[in-house]
DNA sequence: TTTTCAATAACATAATAATGTGGTTTTACG
DNA sequence: CGTAAAACCACATTATTATGTTATTGAAAA
């Protein structure tokens, strides 16, 4: 059986030695690389003959952060699968991770156990969440309990985030320009925003 | 301890009896309503004194699909957590179903152990990915190739993102606003698009 | 070295959006 | 019955956006 070849970039030298103990009692697992910066991790990856297939990186690291150097790393080894390691859960944090490439995301709370659980599914080509980050992804999805907006209101934020002028949302819904207007401003004031782009960003953000 | 009252909503009567069965061997789970439709479901929902706090939902019912019954299910009991059950991992079917709320997703391939896991760590506040489902929500977050933008055209975009009008984002990169219009006709000549909104709504469907 | 392309910029014009003020009508609620 | 909220509409003004044409400069590619 082909080995698993693992990176670690963990700059706490006791939680570093204690990774690298742990898989090291693995029979399938490889540990190939290990650093305690992003910047060094980037200066060994290319005089290395064995490649790494997955990565655990810690989010806080000293010089480049763990989430600036995501996008690094993954320009440089775009196969690489890259698990996150994180002391604290900020939602913020967990979705610019996501949005590098990052394709797991687990407390460092977690045990060691938990964390080769994430490093075998990862190499079987899933992808592991710990259950309190899951719950926050959930959480973005889930609907809003209801808008402060009313439904006229929501059907007129529908046509501008589809991208419809106030003249096509206007005959879209048989009424004049002008009332599409008024709808539009009573919209902002509510919203508190004055302009077409905060609209569709809180949209997108589910945030109306 | 306070056990855990689970709901089950499943048709297929060997799937359900296993499951009901397994449940009922453990200690701190009570299986409070088990039908085999979402129809069922609800007649029976307010007839009931215990009221489950946790339902596993299959996601392919004759009549009611899971996927339509999870709003209805969710008005009436707006706190239950709700774990999708699904014979086949459709991204699709993983974002309907967390934009309804659900907080869980998991294979049926699933042992009943994993379901077991999902219960408890859903009791406990958290939610729970099957790996394979975990990994396409993690890919739908997950960086495009490379941008036909120029970086310079990406800064831009950022700053009508962000919400900023262009005299703005002239002032913010240095350059006139004249630039700044010159590098919009150039970004929407390429995207082939001719409003904000659909650069805005590109941006946030990372087609850009 | 010629060509292409990115980034810069000016000038011009039409369309659209943002904002204000004021008003009517219908519907729902106490 | 009165009132408040929602939806409707008009008129007006300023700001911003969309679009076109043209041009210079520097860097990269052919």
């Amino acid at each position: 059986m082909k080995p698993i070849y693992l990176a670690i970039i963990e700059d706490d030298l006791v939680v570093q030695e204690s990774l690298v103990e742990f898989f090291g009692l693995h029979p399938t697992i490889e540990t190939v690389v290990v650093t305690n910066s992003v910047e060094d991790f980037l200066k060994l990856i290319n005089s290395c003959e064995k490649v790494p297939e997955i990565l655990l990186l810690d989010i806080n690291l000293p010089g480049i952060s763990g989430l600036k150097g995501l996008p690094l790393i993954k320009n440089e080894l775009p196969n690489l699968d890259i698990i996150m390691l994180t002391t604290f859960d900020e939602t913020d944090n967990i979705f610019k991770a996501l949005s590098c490439g990052a394709c797991s995301y687990l407390s460092k709370r977690a045990s060691l156990q938990n964390i080769l659980d994430a490093v075998l599914v990862v190499s079987e080509g899933g992808s592991y969440m710990s259950p309190a980050i899951a719950r926050k992804i959930a959480n973005f999805y889930a609907p809003k309990k209801k808008s402060i907006l009313t439904s006229r209101q929501l059907e007129i934020v529908d046509g501008i985030v589809a991208g419809k002028s106030y003249k096509m949302i206007a005959s879209d819904l048989f009424v004049s320009i002008d009332t599409v207007r008024s709808h539009i401003k009573n919209i902002y004031k509510t919203l508190e925003i004055n302009c077409k782009a905060e609209l569709i960003r809180k949209s997108f953000n589910k945030e109306i």
